[in-house]
RNA sequence: GCCGAAGUGGUGGAAUGGCAUACACGUCGGUCUCAAAAACCGAUGAGCGCAAGCUCGUAAGGGUUCAACUCCCUUCUUCGGCACCA
């Protein structure tokens, strides 16, 4: 007979929630723990990814409670976004009734797996109090020119019929349905990120506890390149070519420059020149080939002459002007100095062109031997000056020469770009700008606040805003003339609206601003927080550059919003991610309905570690029932005294398991737990061990260890128990077992009183029979002693 | 190419430089049963051996150490990020 699930799940649930048990709130006495999952978005079911991200925010909400922690634990929905209109227009009803009833489907399902949430906090995102101040967020941007509008060649996607921030474009297509996206001309609203780029990058060092690639992954986005700014001249007319380098080192050795096809000299420098026919040819084909095509690295680097030459002003040397499909005109100055012997990409081109090479570093081989480019480190040659010194010196010494000579400036580059945020969508916060025929572009006033998405739009599928439809949304007085004037159309991106959601959770009803700052400053900033690796870019990076903003405003007086960071793997099956397009999916709520929530609780937390990706398993499930039921029918033999062994071991699985669970080791945790148990099968057992027991598996399985807490006649929850504290007299053995090693090999195990003199031991170890073949007629050398551990003779 | 993570039984996975493979799944055996299921107990890295036991074994190779899955170097493979980034 199994465990009764089922009825204790659902008692316990409405139980916790007619007491309020996890509602929280500020207590300046008390220590704060704000414990957050990143909230999803409501499609109406729960999969096993929001199982496992949840189920570990569940159990360390829980412990953290019982540590006597003031936990904070809130949910919401990030609901907003394209997949509701897709639904409208499918099942011919409104975005907002189709979310919302997917948030009432999603608040159950949720409820069902018994998370500690604190409901009471709960927002969703599409509601005007929340976006609200999305709007106000912007105008604040606004004032600061930090929100602006700009007309440049956007990332367009034909399927989505919307603008996309680079961010959301993976290899080259769209992050949400991957159809390639497009370039086109658009005017539209940006956040200046760039702005905040130092920031977001320097302070990537402060966060200790965030998992390395993420802090990886971040700081390839922002892209820091440091180098210079060489100008070379036209030799004609003595115009200058900027170009950038990392390598001021290698200046000696720029025997060519190349420009990219799209370079806006190149015209001028053709002209007249008897390459000109053949370079225009050149630059027509490759303005056809598309940028994917262009930047795959294995195709071949072509190029033309262009028959004019520039000037190198380290040597003043004559080199000659090339234009080549590898140089790209969006990075750097769109111009390169070539510097055949040390980059490979030069080296290539310049032996299919027979171009000069000069080597100015000292690398292996000579000029004539070279097959390949030296990019490492050596002695400066042939560079004027500089020759002697190291490479690495001479970078910045030449740099600052140039800079002396005024022949070159030290710069930055920045991979990271200005946020594009507008939207040609209906679901979404409307942006508050008015256009004004007089006035121009005028934000609207604060106390105009909410500017109201309108319930009815028309959704033929057909692209463009349907906004822009709505007349009575459109057509506005200026707020400055009170003339005729027109709504902006575009909605922000969705990931504006979850930049600073876990600000508003510390004060979710706040109608004065974003958020409450004493709240604010109570809870955040965010102890833990968990989700999935493939925001590590997008929203963390949002959300920092937010929490930078605000603490501009003075709102908070902190800089990053997340403290601890954990990125839970996949939850897979047979290998491959869950899909509905695999139909590999396997659902929840099925597994509830057989073995009840606590038991998937279990399996998820112990098939693997948080962070590695998870093997969906039918018959690990079964064994995590196996376990709660053996954990069940312990009541049964309960007697009144416990075995003093197992008191020992009761101690020890304390130990263990706080540390595991405080460092998110949930698989060993519960390792322990089952030793613990088998142990507790092999001995006698009493109340107060079992209920020791029950403490350690609460947070796991909460349903049932707070039915065998009131079993055992306990009137208050388990949940407001505190957590054991283990007694370090009793981790101690009398006796323990000493592995005798000869050479590092084990040969013999002996037991032993723990505090045993090494002379003692001694003896004993070299009178032993056992021992006698491998020391026997051999000298030895070194007696290692590890106290309680081991000994190693060295023979 | 650069940056990051990882590679351990049949499987998921354990091991502050100190007994490699905890715990679980699977498999095999036993107890109970008329029988089966459940439950409980036990065995389970490979090779050799009747056995006590021995040898090998953590992607590959080298090194440091009394002692290496763990530290260092080289290489390979897988996954992730960035990338003709100058």
């Amino acid at each position: 007979m199994s465990y009764p699930f089922k009825e204790i799940e659902e008692k316990w649930q409405k139980a916790w929630e007619k007491q309020g048990s996890f509602v929280s709130l500020p207590d300046s006495k008390r220590k704060k723990y704000y414990l957050l999952e990143m909230f999803p978005y409501p499609s109406g079911k729960i999969h096993m990814g929001h199982v496992r991200n949840y189920t570990i925010g569940d159990v360390a909400a829980r412990f953290k409670c019982m540590q006597g922690f003031n936990v904070m634990h809130p949910m919401g929905f990030d609901a907003f976004g394209q997949p509701a209109e897709n639904a409208a227009i499918k099942n011919k009803t409104k975005p907002d009734t189709w979310t919302h009833k997917c948030i009432d489907w999603m608040r159950i399902e949720l409820k069902k797996m018994g998370f500690s949430y604190d409901w009471a906090r709960e927002v969703s995102t599409c509601d005007s109090p929340y976006y609200k101040w999305n709007q106000w967020i912007f105008l604040k941007m606004f004032e600061r020119n930090l929100a602006y509008k700009k007309a440049s060649g956007v990332n367009w996607c034909p399927s989505c019929e919307t603008t996309l921030a680079n961010e959301e474009v993976i290899d080259g297509a769209c992050w949400r349905c991957h159809t390639r996206v497009e370039q086109k001309d658009l005017e539209q609203w940006y956040l200046k990120i760039t702005a905040y780029k130092e920031r977001l990058l320097d302070d990537l060092q402060g966060l200790k506890n965030w998992p390395e690639r993420v802090l990886s992954m971040q700081s390839n986005w922002i892209g820091k390149s440091s180098g210079v700014q060489i100008y070379f001249k036209l030799k004609n007319t003595g115009e200058t070519i900027p170009v950038f380098t990392t390598r001021p080192d290698t200046i000696f050795g720029a025997t060519y420059i190349v420009l990219a096809p799209e370079h806006p000299l190149v015209k001028n420098i053709i002209q007249g020149n008897p390459q000109e026919k053949e370079a225009l040819k050149f630059i027509k084909r490759v303005s056809r080939e598309s940028k994917v095509v262009r930047s795959s690295s294995d195709v071949k680097k072509e190029g033309v002459f262009t028959g004019s030459f520039a000037v190198n002003p380290a040597n003043n040397e004559e080199v000659p002007i090339w234009i080549a499909d590898y140089v790209l005109m969006e990075y750097g100055t769109g111009a390169i100095m070539a510097v055949p012997t040390h980059d490979q990409r030069d080296f290539l081109f310049a032996k299919e062109h027979k171009l000069p090479m000069r080597i100015v570093i000292k690398g292996p081989d000579s000029l004539e031997k070279m097959t390949e480019a030296y990019e490492g480190n050596g002695v400066q040659v042939n560079s004027g000056q500089f020759n002697g010194l190291n490479n690495e010196e001479a970078k910045s010494k030449i740099a600052q020469w140039m800079e002396e000579e005024g022949i070159g400036k030290v710069e930055t580059h920045w991979r990271l770009r200005d946020w594009l945020i507008s939207r040609q969508r209906y679901w979404g916060t409307p942006i508050p700008i008015i256009y004004c025929p007089k006035c121009g572009v005028v934000p609207v006033p604060y106390e105009d606040l909410p500017v109201v998405l309108p319930k009815d739009a028309p959704f033929t599928g057909e692209g463009g805003s349907p906004l822009a439809k709505v007349k009575e949304f459109v057509n506005v007085k200026c707020p400055k003339c009170n003339g005729p004037a027109r709504r902006e159309t575009d909605t922000m991106a969705t990931f504006f609206d979850s930049s600073w959601y876990f600000l508003r959770f510390c004060s979710p009803k706040d109608d004065h601003l974003p958020f409450n700052k004493d709240d604010a400053a109570y809870w955040m900033p965010v102890d833990q927080y968990i989700g999935g690796i493939e925001h590590a870019i997008l929203h963390l990076l949002y959300a920092r550059f937010f929490a930078k903003f605000f603490q501009d405003l003075g709102l908070i007086n902190f800089k990053e919003p997340f403290n601890r960071l954990l990125t839970q793997g996949m939850v897979l099956k047979d290998g491959e991610v869950m899909s509905k397009s695999r139909g590999n999916i396997v659902d929840p709520d099925s597994i509830i309905k057989l073995f009840g929530a606590d038991t998937l609780r279990l399996f998820i937390l112990f098939a693997a570690p948080p962070e590695t990706e998870l093997e969906w398993d039918d018959r690990g499930i079964e064994g995590a029932f196996k376990f709660l039921n053996r954990v069940w029918r312990i009541k049964e033999n309960l007697k009144d005294r416990a075995d003093s062994e197992l008191i020992k071991v009761m101690h020890k699985t304390i130990k263990r398991v706080s540390f595991d669970i405080e460092n998110f080791k949930f698989n060993t945790a519960i390792a322990g737990l089952m030793e613990f148990v088998n142990v507790i099968y092999q001995s006698t057992c009493d109340k107060e061990v079992f209920k020791n027991l029950l403490i350690m598996i609460s947070p796991i399985a909460p349903h049932f260890a707070e039915e065998l807490w009131q079993e055992l006649g306990n009137k208050e929850s388990i949940f407001n128990s505190v957590w054991p504290q283990y007694d370090s007299n009793l981790l101690l053995d009398e006796n323990v077992e000493i592995v005798i090693q000869v050479n590092g090999k084990l040969r013999l195990k002996l037991e032993v009183p723990a505090d045993i003199a090494e002379d003692k031991l001694k003896e004993l170890v070299f009178s032993d029979e056992r021992l006698k073949p491998w020391i026997q007629n051999k000298t030895k050398k070194k007696f290692i002693f590890v106290p309680k551990k081991l000994i190693n003779i060295v023979v």
